[in-house]
RNA sequence: GGGCCGGUAGCUCAGCCUGGAAGAGCGCUCGGUUUGCACCCGAGAGGUCCCGGGUUCAAAUCCCGGCCGGUCCA
């Protein structure tokens, strides 16, 4: 997009007389009150040279966000909270990468109004891209980061503010706040796109380190082609950390950041600390660092290295080292907010962003040759932040406990990628990229460690290692198209006003009448409708549509946009007039119930196991209710018995259900994002469903008005269904009948197998197994006098070139068990030659076993082929050994005949 | 949600490519040796080769489907 230089003439540039530069190592337009400042004053451009600037005192990273907002707050903004670093609100991201996540997309898109406008907001952010850089770049990178902003939403009819004010805010915050002076201030001219939109920017630096973008958001990108939204959004995004940096002009920013924990963190990993001239060598030069680039990093440790005049390697070493600390200062906060956000560490979805962070720190440590516990450093980090996010203290022992396990399971993953990497390396002696790649890729084993067992053999690792496993996996991109209903019915649909919901006026509605609008083939749209349409996890209901003295069975129903569609059996004749609606009511009642139930059993899920237990799927049918939840470990027994205790406890209480439509904001404020168990509806006001005191959702289901008419529960299967995954199966109400009827008659059966009255059916099986006992010895006893009949025949047969041949039949059907029985007379006797014939109802076969004499002078493989073929079967085998199927006709003494024939030829 | 790897004795695994009588080490039991703590020697018990289907005279092995676990990536 070509953009107007127009975009970014800012009244307040000509009244200060601003003037707009290029730059000449980065030829970038920016704007400045001082002529000599020749580039815009970001890295690389130019190097971190903000030391030397003067600003008023030291902040910390809190007083720093304090400032922001009180400065705000002065200028007409209202503080907004900030969210949770999980987006739960959202369903095309995991995290909260920024501040305008929160108001995506259902502000941006104009849905629902903004909480206040103008608003300020100072939102924890993660984001995952850059993590390998994290430590190297000083503070340049950063996993996790506080971004400080203010918005203004422009709505056609409501203007706030637009790029005059927000520019002043940001001088006028930077010079009076922070005492910065105003010509050291660039503004750069840039352009932003993201999760859709666009717009114009200003990003504002200064010494080198960028403090804040300013996004003027106006318009919707549509592959390529820019369109103006009617909400103009003014988007901003300070960096509390970088600021902190600024401020305290410390060697690095974790050091402004982190604080004392820098040393503490230092002395519980057990590394050095090395001379302060060292890291601000490193400050300087670090501007112009590229760490994805080998040659920039030797350069960048060459030049350190001259400033300092320490040795080269000392320096590599020493600011590795260091790079390896900060990191994992970095990912232990962010490690501690996920967690305390309720994220589980997984194998998929945002518990796999956990899992990774939590492996790159153990990595680091390892590679620090430290010991220390991460679940400490996770504890300080809780300690540190626990003061501005309480959530953090409130969830640690979830948090720690997780830790603990994920460190548990990195072990284990070592000592196995050790056992893998062994055994293959016995066997080749060089290891090539694609081997490296394939190590990491399907066992998560690191180039390094194998390396490091490798000790032999040379291991090269191109330093673009991880972008070559990423491109492995970029191939195949079909999103999953989910369940698309038929565009023709979708538009046919779509013709009909919303359907008046009666499901929701009285979800114990059994029968309404309603007007016919429209019939297509089977589908059929009313004006009202009491049947509930498939969503949220609950099945539609089923039951009649009756037309004068006609019923037509309704199969189910779907909700397209706002408008319900039955689909019948059978076409209708009419496309108008009056039907009447019945549902299958003690379907839909039972399914009620174990809807209710569900929102009962989450709620004391999360009371037993923790606040982490997120909903992660759940299906409500006729016959039970299905609820998968997030968390770490399988249950216990005790837990799944406290659980359901609790839900029983809940249903004695009688507590009220009610169901209400509110407004998003409002329900938030209330109740938090732990509403949204089910996904996040996309509409200014949402439907909440609260069982009294106990759990509160946005739901759309059909409830029953209190607990106690679930009835009962009782969970009737707990599995784990995936890494951090566990489902739980119930029943409710009078299914709990059904339920115990039908393992009831399940023991009945059993009984009668086994031939026990009611209440004998252990003690009748004990016996029953040890009379099988008895038996199997039985049997073994006669195999031996089989096997001896045997012997004793082959001593009597007679040698043909070196083999005595002997035919039985046998009774026995296990092959097993004749392999045994032969096995042992053909090591006994090198000359056996014994054939077993064996009838059963799929037919003859035949089983031949040579000993070792025997087998060295016939191949008896050929010998058994030739002679099955002679009798009308097939059959084949190796020198010693061979089988056969033969016509059910054919006598043992064909058999001999032919294996005679055979061998003789 | 997708790719890759795996499922064989209580444990760790070999055997699978190239179909033909299920193996090793550790652990366990018994005996001997020694008798102070991962000793040595001998004997033995222990198997739904994850499940189902197919191909075949014959499947741990080949093919298809499923289940389970691991791992990388969305």
């Amino acid at each position: 997009m070509r953009v107007s230089p127009a975009e970014y003439e800012v009244e307040f540039f000509k009244e200060m007389g601003f003037s707009r530069l290029k730059g000449n190592v980065c030829p970038e337009h920016y704007w400045t009150l001082n002529p000599e400042l020749t580039e815009p004053q970001d890295v690389p451009c130019v190097e971190y040279w903000f030391d030397k600037i003067p600003s008023r005192e030291p902040l910390s990273v809190a007083e720093a966000r304090r400032r922001f907002i009180e400065f705000f707050k002065k200028r007409g903004h209202e503080e907004i909270p900030p969210r949770p670093v999980v987006a739960r609100w959202r369903e095309d991201l995991y995290l909260t990468i920024a501040s305008i996540v929160v108001f995506q997309p259902h502000v941006t898109s104009g849905i629902v109004p903004p909480p206040a406008n103008p608003l300020v907001i100072s939102q924890p952010s993660i984001r995952l891209e850059d993590i390998d850089n994290v430590g190297i770049t000083l503070g340049r990178h950063l996993t996790i980061f506080e971004m400080a902003a203010h918005h203004a939403f422009n709505y056609p009819d409501k203007q706030v503010y637009w790029k005059d004010e927000t520019v002043r805010f940001a001088f006028e915050f930077f010079t009076k706040e922070l005492g910065i002076p105003g010509d050291l201030i660039v503004f750069k001219e840039s352009w932003w796109e993201g999760g859709g939109n666009a717009g114009p920017c200003f990003e504002v630096a200064v010494g080198g380190l960028e403090l804040a973008t300013l996004v003027f958001m106006m318009y919707k990108s549509l592959n390529g082609s820019y369109e103006r939204i009617p909400i103009l959004i003014v988007d901003t995004g300070y960096g509390v950390e970088r600021i902190s940096w600024f401020s305290q002009k410390s060697p690095t920013a974790f050091h402004a950041i982190y604080g004392d924990l820098v040393e503490k963190a230092r002395d519980l990993v057990g590394i050095e600390r090395p001379e302060e001239s060292l890291l601000l060598a490193a400050r300087r030069a670090a501007g112009r660092l590229d760490p994805e680039s080998p040659e920039s990093l030797e350069s960048y440790f060459a030049r350190v290295a001259k400033e300092t005049g320490m040795e080269l390697e000392y320096v590599r070493r020493a600011l590795t080292t260091e790079a390896r600390l900060f990191s994992v200062l970095d990912h232990t906060k962010s490690l501690a907010f996920m967690l305390a956000d309720g994220i589980v560490p997984s194998n998929s979805g945002e518990g796999y962003l956990a899992r990774l962070v939590a492996r790159r720190t153990l990595r680091q440590l390892r590679l620090l040759g430290s010991s220390a516990a991460l679940k400490e450093l996770v504890a300080m980090q809780i300690e540190l932040w626990g003061r501005d996010f309480p959530r953090l203290r409130e969830n640690s022992s979830y948090v720690l406990e997780a830790v603990e396990l994920e460190e548990a399971r990195f072990k284990e993953l070592l000592e196995r990628s050790r056992r893998v990497l062994e055994r293959e390396l016995s066997r080749t002696k060089s290891i090539g990229l694609e081997d490296l790649v394939r190590y990491y890729d399907s066992y998560g084993v690191h180039p390094e460690l194998v390396a490091e067992i490798a000790r032999g053999a040379e291991v090269r690792v191109p330093h673009n290692f991880y972008s070559i496993v990423a491109a492995r996996h970029r191939a195949p991109r079909t999103l999953g198209k989910q369940e698309e209903v038929d565009e023709k019915l979708r538009s046919w649909a779509s013709q009909f006003p919303a359907t008046r919901k009666l499901y929701y006026e009285d979800p114990y509605l059994h029968s309404f009448k309603a007007r016919l609008l429209g019939a297509m083939g089977n589908y059929v749209v009313l004006d009202a409708t009491a049947f509930y349409p498939t969503g949220g996890g609950q099945i539609s209901d089923t039951g009649v549509i009756r037309l004068g003295e006609r019923e037509y069975r309704v199969k189910g129903a779907m909700l397209i946009g706002d408008v319900v569609v039955h689909e019948l059996s059978e076409p209708l004749p009419v496309t108008e007039g009056i039907v009447r609606g019945e549902i299958d009511w003690e379907r839909r009642y039972k399914i009620m119930r174990h809807h209710t139930a569900t929102h009962v059993i989450l709620g004391a899920a999360r009371r037993v196991l923790g606040a982490h237990v997120w909903q992660a799927g759940a299906e409500k049918t006729e016959e039970k209710g299905r609820l998968d939840i997030t968390h770490h470990k399988p249950l216990s027994k005790e837990e799944v018995k406290r659980i359901e205790e609790h839900v029983n406890a809940v249903v004695n209480q009688r507590r009220k259900v009610t169901a209400r439509f509110m407004d998003k904001g409002e329900a938030e404020q209330a109740y938090g994002f732990s509403l949204y168990q089910g996904g996040v509806p996309m509409s200014r006001t949402i439907r909440v469903v609260e069982v009294e005191g106990w759990d509160v959702e946005a739901c759309g289901g059909t409830h029953v008005s209190n607990t106690g008419e679930i009835g009962g529960v009782k969970i009737v299967n707990v599995e784990r269904i995936q890494d951090g995954v566990v489902r739980l199966e119930y029943v409710a109400g009078t299914r709990v009948a059904d339920f115990a009827g039908a393992a009831e008659e399940r023991l009945e059966e059993v009984g009668q197998l086994v031939g026990a009255s009611k209440g004998q059916e252990v003690e009748r099986l004990k016996s029953l197994l040890s009379s099988l006992e008895e038996l199997r010895s039985v049997a073994d006893g006669y195999r031996r006098i089989w096997t001896e009949a045997v012997r004793r025949e082959l001593e009597g047969a007679e040698e043909i070139g070196g083999a005595r041949l002997v035919v039985v039949e046998s009774p026995e059907l296990s092959r097993e068990r004749i392999q045994e029985a032969l096995k042992l007379l053909t090591a006994e006797r090198g000359n056996a030659l014994v054939a077993v014939v064996l009838r059963s109802k799929e037919g003859t076969a035949l089983e031949v076993a040579a000993g070792e004499k025997a087998a060295s002078v016939f191949n008896i493989g050929e010998v058994v082929r030739a002679a099955s073929q002679a009798l009308g079967g097939r059959g084949g085998g190796s020198r010693s050994y061979g089988s056969a199927r033969l016509p059910a006709s054919v006598s043992a003494e064909e058999v001999r005949r032919a294996l005679l024939g055979a061998l003789k030829r």
